[in-house]
DNA sequence: TCGTCGGATTAAATCGTTTCAATGAAGCGA
DNA sequence: TCGCTTCATTGAAACGATTTAATCCGACGA
């Protein structure tokens, strides 16, 4: 009781108190977390699943999780499910085995439906998902505003003078793509921008961390060799927009004097390639951290049987700009 | 006794067993693996502290831990110590309250001490430490061939014919940087390369995932101001080695025609970068499903108890080819 | 001296497993 | 019918903490 500081510790004597503490120190005494869970049904541990860890959307997103459980003094217990139903579903019965308080689910398309997820609304554990949302409102969810990005990617190549610009859409199955196009379109009919549909390229769908990179530099080589002129390439993410630079810088285009592109995400590597990545920045640290704190409030809301609510949050981005785009200057990627 | 196989199971009817398999499906019946612990003393988890999970190299680590330990059934706790003691402490406390089975420490520098793991190894519980070695034969370890890594890269230049060669070399209170450097001046004494000191910069003590990029690139531009001739860089690691690619490309100094670069690690960015990165491969994710095999013959033994040895690994690196080097040319980076 | 009150001590139940021992109950051969 | 084997059933202890209830003790005021 007192080490633990329960109520009932309250009509224990401060010298008590002292002795027990001490004693506890002295004997070096650690409680046994699994048989405290057993009696008080708390684990402080929450379930983290990552649709692919070496995606590098990944690793800010799990640095916010951690460093928010961390300030609760829970621990995360990592499951990767390498983009695999089963594997996804077998992780999901062994964090339910393990009674975590809550789940955190990275995911950014749409293998997840309700039903696998149905065990755990169904005990109550709290969930919350980032980079996509369940339809309905059973599971909590974070998410960047696709739409706005969209639209500030647009809005920085116009700025800058761009009008003939390519596009690099994003997968279908990818739940960021289709927002994220409709902010384009928005933003280019506000302005009076025409959209050259042969401009427009389509990720195919594939789901491995590097695909990005291959599917944005053999687009490019294939606008490229449809000869019609661009001075800009919106790409649907940093990868895709890398594998652009790539694909430009092997034709002789200099970017961003010739061509300037820009990405989606703003994950660690844009900073860092040459030239830099002008790119719309996913708040990802922060994704992580308000997921935790979505859950915290559920887990504590249940914790004091009070009724908690399904949130779905919109978070900002926001223009980075680096080196990879440029006003428009006459020498352009076709001539 | 059904369920769990148990040696007991044998003395049961297999109609029985069928009988109760069927009604525990039909139930729904999930043990509880809290209270199967308190009695069997098994948690099926191990701890996994990271220095910092934002470095690149520490991702394909994270997979190969998560892969191996999921062929294992065993789940990853993870814990990142922000490069901090005090954290880092912390964390190992509440990994020893939790009893995992093991623990595996990426960490690539020296603050961890014997004293810091030696609540776990009192306690017996089997430890690897991958990236870094413990002093005396408490931990096992998992290590790249740092020596032989650093042979590789200064032969692979001097194949090329490059022989003005810069070096950045690591922090001196990293562990991999001696041994690379004494592999670079072996190879250099055995072809009778002669290494320019002034041409020797060191990488400054600090610790964040991009210090090394920011590094790189300054004492790369400290290199030009000097105006010795070089035709390649040899950097301590893939980050330093973009870095200086970076001053050399806003100098105006074309890589590799004018000025080939060699990196260290593979992370993933390298392959993506633009030139793509040269470098010596660590076997990253080898070396995470490594840790686990050690790891959990330790459990084995200790589960039958057995004795098991402490044991350190030095995986061999690997030379990846890429564009960043390139056979020497007349133009080189002074001229 | 009795009742009361602050506080310490003791006892016991509970969480959900695992494991062991003891007992039951058939079936079969001698 | 007795004893033995084969398997099922029942009971109980243990893991280590939490929580409640009951008891005990000394001190103090009435």
């Amino acid at each position: 009781m007192v080490l633990n500081n329960a109520p009932l510790a309250r009509y224990i004597a401060p010298a008590t108190k002292k002795k027990i503490e001490e004693s506890a120190r002295k004997l070096g005494y650690r409680p046994n977390a699994m048989a405290r869970f057993l009696r008080s049904k708390r684990t402080n541990s929450v379930g983290v699943m990552f649709f692919d860890i070496t995606d590098p959307f990944c690793t800010p997103i799990l640095r916010g999780i951690e460093n928010s459980l961390y300030q609760a003094s829970f621990l995360p217990i990592l499951a990767d499910s390498h983009n695999q139903r089963n594997r996804f579903e077998r992780y999901l019965e062994m964090l339910l085995d393990r009674h975590v308080e809550a789940l955190i689910v990275v995911a950014n398309w749409l293998f997840v439906d309700i039903h696998l997820l149905g065990d755990f609304s169904k005990r109550n554990i709290p969930a919350a998902t980032i980079g996509w949302e369940l339809p309905g409102d059973t599971v909590s969810s974070v998410m960047v505003d696709n739409e706005t990005g969209g639209r500030l990617a647009l809005e920085h190549l116009h700025k800058l003078g761009h009008r003939k610009i390519a596009f690099i859409r994003g997968p279908k199955t990818l739940i960021d793509s289709a927002p994220r196009w409709k902010g384009i379109q928005k933003f280019a009919h506000s302005v009076g921008l025409e959209i050259d549909q042969s401009l427009a390229m389509q990720l195919p769908e594939e789901f491995n961390p590097n695909s990005g990179f291959e599917g944005g530099s053999r687009l490019t080589e294939e606008l490229l060799q449809r000869r019609r002129k661009f001075t800009a390439i919106l790409a649907f993410d940093d990868l895709t927009a890398l594998g652009a630079i790539r694909a430009l810088t092997k034709a002789g285009i200099k970017v961003p004097e010739q061509c300037s592109v820009i990405g989606f995400d703003d994950v660690a590597m844009s900073a860092l390639s040459a030239p830099s990545l002008t790119t719309v920045r996913q708040p990802l640290e922060a994704m992580g951290n308000l997921a935790v704190n979505i859950v915290m409030e559920g887990i504590n809301a249940a914790q004091e049987k009070r009724d908690w609510n399904i949130t779905h949050h919109r978070m900002a981005p926001e223009l980075v700009i680096r080196e990879s785009t440029r006003a428009i200057s006459f020498a352009t990627a076709d001539d």
